[in-house]
DNA sequence: GTATATACATTCAGCAATGTATGTATAGGC
DNA sequence: GCCTATACATACATTGCTGAATGTATATAC
């Protein structure tokens, strides 16, 4: 079994980056060998290399195959002509966290990502690409805020660089959390009000106003 | 240089704990081998493995010295005799926030527990160590959150549990977040909004009661 | 003052992983 | 029907780290 039709190569490279997703989540990215990986996906290290230059190559086009469907979703909620920016915005959240406690892949992923990887070292540009991925959603959402200000969604002092970050820390930390441990909370089922309770907060906080200070 | 007095021998472990704070932190937990903990220290690895059992070991001790402090602080918040637990469970969180984002030990060792440690393998005892100090937290807190409700600090039908899992998420969320890009926002500075929004929204959002499904 | 346990340094054997080099059979262009 | 690039498998050399074994000098107990 050589030489493989092109639709049969990739393929080979789907099982490998399916394996990879596997004993990352198994044995950590670092710790994980890419013998280990041939092994799982039925193919030798020699075809990893092939269609990969090493291990971190594997690893980072592992993960953005789950990353990149949720930057185009952020970006949905911030266009401009968006009737209901806070409700599109709202939907993005819950979907989120839902999606990462019922889909298993995404699930193994984002425990990959959180508990599985060291930033450091070979790996220091992956911790680039988180800063640059957040940047790039923070613009989205920063969009997304003001449009809803505008529409009268979200009072007019809201800090918005604030509110931006809540919902950062919000999001990971939900999601971080319940990776932990799993069985202290039902992400799915209680995702929405806890995505409400941040919107209601947005909405009337005297804190994550602008200009006030320390309200009465 | 060699046989040294009990005086100088603790020093010589402090000093392998400090080496190894700063090596785990430069260039991950797997990434780093002994013989770097060794150099940085300045002994050899047979010092090291005259006080500790393996990496692994150095790694625990190192964490412990930063991890315990914290406990005993959220402990005393859960007093039954506490007259204003709202107040020092805000003290609490702040505290937290700013001791995470000035003391550079502090952050360095958060650094290294969520960015450059795999929670795999021979470290997997790590995870339920977490989640064990987690689940003491969380026990602490909640009584601390009865203690508020009966003293009229928190509305009677807050869903304890909940608001439990959000002051993690947001305690867990913020650090992780401003840890991954520490120049978009200022944490010393607002952590105090931060909290005191999370605060408003245990005592006004209507989406963290227990029976109240939607309101309104 | 001697003996022994202590607190390290030094040396060595061995594995496990990586990257590369080479082998090889076939798909697809001509 | 041939040729060549493709899609892998196999084999090899190198490296770096670990754990343990051994060496050694000095506190300290007696």
């Amino acid at each position: 079994m050589v030489r493989r039709t092109k639709a049969e190569a990739m393929e080979t490279r789907t099982q490998i980056l399916d394996a990879a997703e596997q004993v990352f989540h198994r044995k950590g990215v670092l710790s994980a060998s890419l013998n280990d990986i041939a092994s799982e996906a039925g193919v030798t290290r020699g075809a990893i290399y092939w269609h990969f230059k090493n291990k971190h190559d594997v690893f980072v086009a592992m993960a953005d195959r789950r990353r990149l469907p949720f930057e185009a979703l952020a970006q949905r909620a911030g266009a401009d002509d968006e009737v209901d920016p806070l409700g599109r915005l709202r939907e993005f959240m819950v979907y989120l966290l839902q999606k990462a406690a019922q889909d298993p892949s995404q699930r193994r992923v984002f425990e990959i990502i959180f508990q599985k990887c060291e930033l450091s070292g070979e790996n220091l540009d992956l911790l680039h690409r988180q800063q640059d991925a957040c940047r790039d959603a923070s613009d989205s959402l920063e969009t997304t805020f003001r449009n809803a200000i505008a529409r009268g969604q979200l009072p007019d002092g809201l800090d918005v660089s604030r509110a931006v970050t809540m919902l950062h820390s919000l999001l990971t930390g939900l999601i971080m959390h319940w990776l932990l441990d799993p069985s202290v909370f039902d992400l799915a089922e209680s995702a929405p009000d806890y995505v409400d309770t941040f919107v209601f907060s947005l909405q009337h906080s005297p804190f994550l106003l602008t200009d006030t200070d320390a309200p009465a």
